[in-house]
DNA sequence: TACGTCCTTAAACGCTCGTTCAAATCCATG
DNA sequence: CATGGATTTGAACGAGCGTTTAAGGACGTA
């Protein structure tokens, strides 16, 4: 029969596990993090993963995927917006800010995806880069209609992602600063930057 | 006596394995890179670096230490200066992207720093807030005088310095992009941004 | 040659951590 | 209640790593 959702079905407790190692990962680092770590945040015991995980990496790289899978539906959202490359650019940095502060709580590209093996590394790699390209689409377009200033898309993506990447590394969730303003700033110089006088 | 320089004294050979350690954390990260491949790399056995250094934390330190002196030195140098704040932070850019490119290779703030004790972290963020504070001051400066457009001096720096500190992660030395071309174009679209149009 | 200091080595210790596994427990169903 | 699959436990293992230590070498000096 179809299982009942009573307490938590399996899907949702990976999802827990996943935020819990998301949040252990991002404090110490892949390496840094015990599963044991991981675990106990959820008062279940390390040996219990393995029933949901074959095994660290693969926890690494779930967590990897959930995060890319968010960027890439909200870029897929952003191309089919038929406004300005300026109103996406900025659409994008806002939502990319929203979504790494509020819903990863800072855990996007950060966590070290060196950490995995080859194989998903590349599987890593590929997701984003698809994202990168998405974002420098989007600002070739705004040099070719001439609303941007000339530049070299490639070195101008990397600053904006880099910028917008680095947040987690110092925002304070006690701090003066809420993501709707950090976001807003962001925008308003990252995008505002690009614009031709 | 004076000691003889002779195939290397102690502080050069406290400098190589500190570049080799730097490397190597970059590489893997701190919890990840192991001691000993940081002795290998320079033919010497693990043991041997206890001679030079009391334990692996104390190392990470000194990669610290290192980067952010020469950081502190660049920022007192554009401070001396008299030039236009526009003039000073691009100065300040490409120094930096200089700097971690090619001198440090990659290995400055990438570094966790999360991962030393708390009394070497805070000596580590002192500094590193002596050189945020010194890049504040110069765009609010900017502001000040009517050059730079208006905005939270703060999240600009934030921004910028992130821009700048994620190149590592992104810089294939084999690549198409010199360290000065990242270092102009990077200038152009973090300072000139700023700039009122 | 003999000494003493600086440097290096090799091996071992102790601890942590990722992973495995057989047994125990839970729980919807018949 | 009894069954059986899903889930959880607790203990154990084996490997890797940071650190210590005692002894060995290199080498300028007396």
């Amino acid at each position: 029969m179809a299982p009942m959702a009573k307490s938590a079905t399996a899907s949702e407790r990976r999802t827990e596990i996943l935020k819990s190692a998301a949040a252990a990962f991002r404090r110490r680092g892949y390496h840094g993090a015990s599963v044991d770590e991981i675990a106990s945040a959820l008062e279940m015991t390390k040996g219990n993963l393995y029933y949901y995980f074959k095994n660290k990496e693969e926890i690494l790289f779930a967590c990897h995927e959930y995060s890319l899978d968010m960027l890439l539906a909200l870029m897929a959202e952003v191309q089919a917006d038929t406004a300005s490359p300026e109103a996406k650019l900025r659409k994008l940095v806002l939502a990319f800010v929203h979504l790494i502060l509020d819903e990863l709580h800072g855990t996007a590209l950060t966590l070290d995806p060196e950490a995995l093996s080859p194989v998903l590394f590349k599987r890593v790699i590929v997701k984003r880069d698809q994202f990168d390209q998405g974002v420098r689409a989007i600002i070739q377009l705004g040099i070719d209609e001439g609303s941007f200033k000339a530049g070299d898309p490639k070195l101008i993506e990397f600053a904006m992602m880099g910028a917008v990447n680095w947040i987690p590394k110092w925002f304070d969730p006690e701090g003066p600063a809420t993501s709707n303003q950090i976001g807003d700033a962001f925008a308003d110089y990252l995008v505002g930057g690009l614009l031709k006088p």
